[in-house]
DNA sequence: CTTGCATGAGACATTCTTGTCTCATGTGCG
DNA sequence: CGCACATGAGACAAGAATGTCTCATGCAAG
């Protein structure tokens, strides 16, 4: 009876989510099996972290699918984007700090296909005119990254909301802090 | 010869950085000191890490201080306060990363110190109508940290031009990706 | 010159993690 | 029933990093 890779992987991910330097044995309870099992299923830890970092380039993809990033108004796909992907932010905090330590290694091609999605929804945001100019695609890009896993991290510590997860970085990305007060209502430019 | 400990921690900080999981040995060499002498004058990993701990803490403050986050418009402050952490954002990242695998330890109470400036800052920015209240001083002082961490990752591999290193942040963060008196309507929802 | 002291180099034991292997169990299936 | 196979438990060696120790070197002050 073939483990269940799935459930093995999503353990995993939540494990690691939360202690990312967390042993192979770790991992292996954590999902209910033994360490020699989980060796059978992933070669090592570095097979386990690329299995974990296809899963989330997987779930990344899908949540670019399912936002639709080329439809309607760019401020409305950021916003279906990010209500997409919160519900894997933890996996993507983990992915984010531990591909801070491939030095100068091969960057994964899959991660450079979904930041240039994400860049084009900016740059389509910026060419019609509802998003700022003056902020690059690529900095957008890692905002939001960085941005996902603060929020991450914050509602994993109990310091902010998890219900307001999605809100807090929507608005605070396309809006930030600044009140656009306008005493006049927000009107025609 | 007194080592010149504070040459030391700067070089293990810069190293620290780059590869936050960088060896005693490796830290060693980077300061130009055997790894015998940085023991004797760091009992230990442990003890190296909580001396960058306190070397960020003070940084911090030091930034809080030259930003006078009291004075003048909240949003001018935050432009400061971004300039003056600038150049130890590398630092910051790394002990932000770090923090995350503090499990349930004891917080270090110099950060929430500064935590809780930083969030009287946004309040006051609040409070006196320039921020928008909907979002929580708290998460506000979170994403602060996630930005600042994002650039300093962004700008080390080549991501984003290191010039515009403030200007991003304190414009994201301010301001957001919508274009100001964008014709789209705002939905709060 | 001689002494004192910090340092560098390196040996050593220890600990932790990993990867590999063996063996017993237990369950499903023919 | 009997077989095959996946699993769990655990032993084992290898490697890495750490902490501790000793010893020789070099420099500076007396």
């Amino acid at each position: 009876m073939a483990v269940d890779r799935d459930h093995v992987l999503r353990s995993a991910a939540a494990l690691l989510t939360r202690k990312s330097t967390a042993t192979m044995d770790e991992v292996a309870r954590a999902a209910g099996i033994s360490r020699a099992t989980l060796h059978r299923q992933f070669a090592g830890r570095d097979a386990l972290v690329r299995a974990l970092e296809a899963l989330g380039i997987a779930e990344c993809e899908a949540a670019l699918e399912a936002a639709r990033p080329d439809e309607g108004p760019a401020t409305d796909a950021v916003r279906r984007l990010v209500a997409e992907v919160e519900p894997h932010a933890g996996l993507l905090a983990f992915l984010y700090s531990e591909n801070q330590l491939f030095e100068g290694e091969e960057q994964n091609q899959g991660w450079t296909a979904i930041d240039e999605r994400i860049a084009d929804l900016f740059r389509r945001g910026q060419a019609g005119g509802e998003f700022r100019i003056d902020l690059t695609p690529a900095w957008l890009t890692e905002a939001l990254y960085g941005l996902l896993a603060s929020a991450a991290w914050a509602v994993a510590e109990g310091r902010v909301a998890p219900k307001d997860f999605t809100h807090m970085i929507v608005e605070l990305l396309l809006g930030g802090v600044r009140r656009q007060g306008d005493p006049a209502r927000r009107k025609e430019s």
